[in-house]
This record gives C-alpha cells, structure tokens and sequence, in this order.
DNA sequence: CATTAATTTCAAAAATCCTTGAAAGTACAC
DNA sequence: GTGTACTTTCAAGGATTTTTGAAATTAATG
C-alpha cells in the first residue's frame, strides 16, 4: 500500500523536520516519524516507519510513544491485521494547537509556577528587591501571554486567519477606542478588567 | 560590588532557566548565564559569572559569544577596568520581541524555504499530490504566522499589552464585522486584501 | 615595544542524549 | 492453554553536545 521508498523531495521534507526538531527538545526521529506521518497519503505501521526511514524498529515504537505523549497522533486497526496504523490530524491548525498547547503545559506552567514561589520567597537586601522586581516583570509578562493563549486557542481555524490578518491593524481599533476614552474623558482604571 | 554568592532563591530562579533553556535549544549554561544578567542589579563581567555559577571561564566566554549572536545583551566598558560588562535589557518585552524574532529568522524562515522548494518539484504520482496539499497547508499556515509576527512585533509594549487583553474579545469585532459584511450584502473576495 | 590583563580558540575529556538488539510482554486465534 | 504476530522495555554501545584547561590572541599601559 505505501510505496517502498520516498522520493528526493519527500526526502528533504521529513529530513528538515527531523533538523528542525532536535532544536526543539524532540529527537531527530521523533521530528521525521511525525513528518512521514503528515504527509503519508494513508495510516502508516511502525514496520513501515521503520522500513521508510531506515530505524530501528525498537526506535520507532519509542517515538512513537512520544508523539502519543504529545497527543499528536491517530491511530486505527483494521479488520484481520493486528497491526497499528497511525496517521496525524488532517488539520494542520489542529496539529500546532496541540503542539502549542502541550508546550504551554509542560514548560510555561511550570515556569510560572517557579517564578510564583520565588516571588513569595522573603527579602532581605537591595538586591533581593530588584530580583523580585525582575522576577515579577517577567512573571506579568509570561502569564499574560499565557492566558491569551488559552483564550486565543478557542478559535476557530477560520476565526484565528481572520485575527492574523487583521494583525497590526487591530491596533488601529485600539487607538480609536482610547481616543474615545480620553474624549469622553474616562480613565482606563474606571473601565471592567476585559474592557481595557 | 556583586555578591559573593547567590541566594537560595536566585538559585532556583537560575537553575530553572538553565533548565529551560536546555529544552529550547541552548545549553544549560547559556541559559543560567542569562538567568543570572537577567537578575544581576549591576551589569557583571565574564569573571564574575563564572564565579558565581562555578563555570570555567571559557564556558562563560564562549556562552556570552552565544548570547550576543542572539542579541540578547548590552555591554559596557568602565574607566580604568579593561574588563567588559554586561547586562540584558531592562525590558522584558524587547528581551521577549527579540528572542522570538531571531528564532523566527533562524528556524521559521528557512523552514518556509525548504517548503517553497519543495512545492516547485513536479509532481509525478497520486500521492506526490496528496504531498503537496499537506505541505502547501502546512507553508499556509507558517507563512501567515510569521506575517502575523512581523507585523505585530512593531507594536510598543503598551500596545501589545492592550491586545492580549483584547484576546479572544476581539473575535465579536469580527463577528460584528462579518454580520455587517453578510447584511450590506458584500463578499469577502470583493474587499482589499488587508479588510478580510 | 615589552609587559600585563583580559578574552578567545581549540582539541580532548566528560556528560548527555540517542539508537539498537535481545529479551520480555501482550493480545489475539485456534 | 499454546502458538503466533506484534509491541514494548531496557541496558549497552554509539553519537552528539558540553565543558574544560592550556595555548594563542588581542588590547591597553607605561
């Protein structure tokens, strides 16, 4: 059903993911078993990963446990084959939702859960105060980030390429709404926490 | 002028980012280096770091040539002292901005490369054209977010700051706008690019 | 221009992370 | 329950990345 060898450029796909993902804290492997994945035109087993990328079997189900970690993959049996087929989501946006989504879990909450107990930490000297200050900028920023994402994430595929290509030009609303504030004469502290 | 040591509390602030760091494609040292700059009340200089993570002194060096490739310091000289010091920005956002400005330029740009070439190939079988939907989605999604970024990297802190308020809020500005669009009767194709 | 102070380079050692094959585990079919 | 087809685990070996000290380089000073 796959064909036995990948072409030149499906070649150069998977491998630039495979690069690519050993700068992101996922192994060279696990970065082109994911990219064979996406662009396999039916569910794959991991013989066939295997066989198509030249590892070891024994690889293989290990990166494949980690995709499964991430929530990243599918996976289906079929009728009179005990073997595993794996596929990922058809939707791309669906696929960095997720990506982001469990980065966000595994490295951002924990980050903010750090800097959390470091700010409850008593202050001693000069110093002390400006590590605190630091930490507490770092902390507003990190977290604010952090719950736009959760919000964000919501969207719809359709809804977030609406957002991005308004970008910048959402700004320009912004400045209409503040020259209203200040027209009307209306302090933004007056204004409910989601209105400013 | 800096501490003889580090606090118990500064340690596990640094300690995490070296940590961090090391998930993100810069060493352990790299990211404590920064850690500690990000932290320091005065700038500090190569000797100093190294004292105080206990590094050998050529880590230090070679991990601050890292970081001013990243463009993530400011350094100064004093009268009468040869050594150089330094420090990270005071703020967070311009860290931030920068940060993910030069990982955009060094992972999300030649990504988009590699997906451009690989769309030029010609297309021979049913499944290199199954290939070229998935990476032609993928490039989609890339290309827009990076767009996305560019634009929204020029906005001032403060702007920003108002927009991930804004958050998910601004997805009923859209709503509104498409109601309207739906009620005057007007197709999305009709309009200037920048008013989708 | 010689001396000293500081920084950088680089090849080797150390640490870490990845990959593998062999063995153990699982689950289905008869 | 036994055999079979597949999957997972794990310790050892391999590969890669980090860290280091010694030597080379650069730059300032008298």
């Amino acid at each position: 059903m796959e064909p036995e060898h990948l072409s030149e450029t499906a070649w150069r796909f998977i491998h630039h993911f495979g690069e690519m993902g050993s700068r992101w804290g996922i192994s060279r492997t696990v970065g082109q078993i994911y990219a064979l994945l996406y662009i396999a035109h039916v569910p794959l087993n991991a013989d066939d990963i295997a066989h198509l990328l030249s590892f070891s079997r024994s690889n293989v189900s290990m990166g494949l446990k980690e995709l499964q970690g991430w929530r990243l993959l599918r996976s289906e049996y079929r009728p009179g084959d005990r073997r595993e087929y794996f596929r990922t989501p058809e939707d791309v946006w669906e696929i960095f939702r997720t990506l982001a989504d469990e980065r966000r879990r595994r490295e951002v909450e924990p980050t903010l859960s750090v800097l959390r107990e470091c700010l409850l930490d008593p202050m001693h000297t000069r110093e002390d105060e400006h590590f605190h200050k630091r930490m507490q900028a770092m902390y507003d920023l990190i977290s604010m980030s952090n719950e736009w994402f959760i919000d964000i994430q919501k969207l719809s595929a359709e809804d977030l390429t609406s957002l991005m290509h308004l970008g910048a030009h959402a700004q320009k609303l912004l400045h209409a709404k503040n020259r209203l504030l200040s027209f009307a004469g209306i302090n933004k502290e007056e204004l409910p926490e989601d209105m400013r």
